[in-house]
DNA sequence: TATCTTTTCCGAAACGTTTCGGAATCTTTC
DNA sequence: GAAAGATTCCGAAACGTTTCGGAAAAGATA
């Protein structure tokens, strides 16, 4: 492999100028600068990353920490992730490490380990918690991070998000501006910080349209196919007052709902009008749907480029204001809602 | 972060002594091992990879480099690929780098830039050739690699593999031995190494066997459901001779194949007996076919760890008899066969 | 006691890069 | 024609680790 020195030699000239040359300093001639920089490609030589970062501190890699939980096979939302986030930063010359945890190993020390080992120039966190030790903990140790999503009120760290509350908002005005009052919300697992802002904006609507806000029609789980249809049998089975409304956190629960309701021989959106969040995830497209779903829309894969942009951007040092990103979601109406 | 330096200077050794402490060596005294060990565990001390890779030529990371091709994201196979290798190295305290390439981008350069930067100790290469250039730039540019399967005779690299010649053999065999002589052969993509050999192994036991050889029942295609569907159709349309049998190269191509022939109006196996290849990926049961099916079967999940005993083995510079592995495959018979 | 081994330790160099402080060369100015 | 400033360059130190060669201390042998 070419080093700088032996650019040095065959240029006549120290390493420090060709170090200088090919990171456009200032009191470097253009003459040498254009020499070392065709001399360099010629030579195709790449900077030993592992040197460059033990003295200038940047390697030029980034990591992602994910549990080994049990269906990250079928979820083709990690799949995502990883494909998007890899090809953001590979594209930009960076490196994208992917470390998946034993099944139940403790997040921190992992964290810790690899901070400690120092090859890596920063972190992106997905799914945040409620009250997440992850933050705090790269808070503290000083490294560099995103997160997708964000968690808490004043919020001092680099993130990329959607509206969530606002969303979850809509749907449910959505759906209480053409009469219905008794609206359920399958939502996601407790502790997810999407899943609690999303609960809010739905209260949120509910109270300001005065409609029933009933306990039982707010139901988190997994956001499976098939939570997505025993929570619907549930919501239809029992003395407690059925829903004429289901929200779904995402298409998939959705995909459950429209099964659930053709098992029980309801009608969409006859009998109950059925709105979902939509990732846009590429497996399952909610205008395929019969009848075709009305979705408050924004593309899982539109999350990649800001959250590598604000991740670069953070570990460049550049001042937080610019780091914390929010994305825009749309209202898609199509012919899964009636009015009630 | 703690360092050699500040782990001698507190425990009043010197920083040779200390670094030799932590790995090892012979010429440190028990005591003093000891001593060491516990500061800097107290300390938590973790070297600092940069430094040691730029010294010792040892990071402890290794990479995967692969293309982003459009149905990466339908795909169980590469999520369980990545998150299988992804475990197997941080289980070893090794970091796992995933490089996704950008649509056409040539491999060659992609692997040479990251050599060049010497941050990793070496790759694993999945999806091999018949005549695979990224093989031979391994070789040449001497860092340790391992490939998930294995390309021509005389192989001088690591590989993990399975005897695909043989099982497709078995697979024929099988059927012949039934009194099938038109037997079809579904398989993979063209070039890959393991559809090669697995077309001989079927060439193999057909000359055997005595069958007729009808190159028009060995059909080549991306190995999805859709492809096994309309396959399937083709074989049984037009004026050909008609196969008494199918083998599928995975399962997924055998559920294109029950849906064609039900479509058909043919049975399984009344009228058409089918046998298939299974990676047992988690999404597919071969199982819980209906009827059955009959496979060789070879976990696909029990390549991870082989492939990173010999990816380790050959950073450290073991001899290369230990580090070309073969795993096995079972025959397992159910109801998808019958005599003819 | 003097010499020879064995055990345990340490200084210094090296890996390839960036950066600080200063030095050489060239250009301008009076 | 000399002093001042700009421009372009370079030596040396530093990052944290491993390793080579040798040295000190301890024990064994004569």
């Amino acid at each position: 492999m070419a080093t700088l020195k032996d650019i040095a030699r065959t240029l006549d000239l120290s390493i420090t100028q060709v170090s200088r040359a090919l990171n456009d300093h200032s009191d470097v001639s253009e003459e040498t600068r254009l020499r070392v920089k065709e001399a360099a490609r010629a030579m195709n030589y790449h900077p030993n990353a592992s040197a460059r970062k033990l003295v200038s501190g940047r390697s030029g890699m980034v990591g992602l920490v994910v549990p080994q939980h049990r269906n990250i096979g079928q979820d083709g939302i990690f799949l995502e992730v990883v494909a998007g986030l890899s090809a953001q930063f590979s594209g930009r010359g960076m490196q994208f490490v992917l470390h998946i945890m034993a099944e139940h190993e403790p997040a921190l020390p992992v964290y810790q380990k690899l901070i400690g080992k120092a090859m890596l120039d920063g972190f992106v966190l997905i799914d945040p918690q409620d009250h997440d030790p992850r933050i705090d903990f790269l808070k503290k140790s000083g490294i560099a991070f995103v997160v997708h999503g964000r968690v808490g009120k004043a919020i001092d760290y680099p993130y990329f998000d959607i509206e969530n509350e606002h969303l979850a908002y809509d749907l449910t005005r959505h759906l209480a501006d053409r009469g219905h009052s008794r609206i359920a919300f399958l939502n996601g697992l407790v502790g997810r910080s999407y899943v609690t802002v999303r609960e809010q904006g739905y209260r949120r609507a509910l109270a300001e349209a005065g409609g029933d806000d009933l306990a039982h029609l707010h139901l988190n789980s997994e956001m499976d196919e098939a939570n997505g249809l025993t929570a619907t049998i549930r919501l239809f089975s029992g003395d407690a007052p059925r829903p004429t409304a289901i929200i779904c956190g995402n298409v998939r629960l959705a995909r459950g709902v429209y099964q659930g309701l053709a098992a029980l021989g309801l009608n969409v959106p006859g009998d109950v009008s059925v709105v979902a969040h939509d990732d846009e995830l590429p497996s399952l497209r909610a205008s395929a749907f019969f009848p075709a779903l009305t979705v408050t829309k924004a593309p899982l894969r539109d999350s990649w480029e800001p959250l590598a942009d604000c991740l670069t951007g953070a570990i460049e040092g550049k001042p937080l204001a610019g780091l914390q990103r929010i994305g825009n979601y749309t209202f898609l109406e199509r012919n899964s809602v009636s009015a009630v």
